[in-house]
DNA sequence: TTGGTATTGAAATGCCATTATCAATAGAAA
DNA sequence: TTTCTATTGATAATGGCATTTCAATACCAA
């Protein structure tokens, strides 16, 4: 039970808040250290796990990377990845996404996700 | 370099080829280990290497899952993941999906993929 | 068949993200 | 302020996969 406002706390939290995107633990953990430098892994961890019961963030986990966290916003939205740096990226949700024409006998669906991949602006800057 | 033909190789790529969906190392190795008893992990992990290196299988993962391994087909196709037993399924790719209406700046992108989700039809029957 | 050696299974080891430990620190109530 | 104790940071411990090691085994060319 979290009864203390911390200045790390406040990092964390606004590193998450200000982010836009979902942000892997190391991420939080370089952005919130920029804010409150000397900032512990361990307090990122114990942080995010808070937010997280708290239902103020949402984890977000593609292909083989860490699992990554993000501001949980109403908004219904889909995630561009970069194939380059990795890093997930928000991008809005296309209206409706196309049932499958044949299901397996028995299923249920329940919901549906798009992500799309490609390279952003700064790798590609990069690159050239 | 593999260059003998083994009883277990031919066990493990039997499952692959046979299973139709991805497997995790620990879904091939039990699959293979039914048709060839006493099989260990290790020569699993090394086949699947193998296997993936010569392109012969390809490698999928989600969300704080274990990666799988299905056998490469040319033909294009979805996935959906079972929220119960987590395990993948093939499924029909939709036709097209929607490009999103707006992207950022500077992005480019290469390809898009559509999750599905819900439960399967063994995890229903089971949840009766 | 036989012999050389690639391959295997079991166990040890490595790797690394996450969690637990614990003394020191710093919120905040009084 | 002072005091109590929640929280922190450093680091050790843990847990999960995955890889390496090595003696035993079994392919397969001759």
């Amino acid at each position: 039970m979290r009864s203390r406002q911390t200045r790390q706390l406040e990092a964390i939290e606004h590193a998450l808040r200000s982010a836009g995107r979902p942000l892997a633990i190391a991420e939080v953990h370089a952005a919130a250290a920029a804010e409150f430098p000397g900032l512990g892994i361990a307090t990122v961890y114990r942080a995010v796990k808070t937010l997280s019961d708290d239902g103020k963030i949402v984890s977000v986990a593609y292909a083989g990377q860490p699992p990554r966290y993000e501001w949980a916003v109403a908004q219904h939205h889909s995630h561009f990845i970069c194939h380059t740096c990795k890093r997930v990226f928000d991008i809005e949700a296309p209206e409706s996404v196309p049932l499958p024409k044949r299901k397996p006998r028995g299923f249920v669906f329940s919901g549906d996700e798009v992500i799309y991949y490609g390279t952003c602006a700064e790798c590609r800057a990069a690159q050239k």
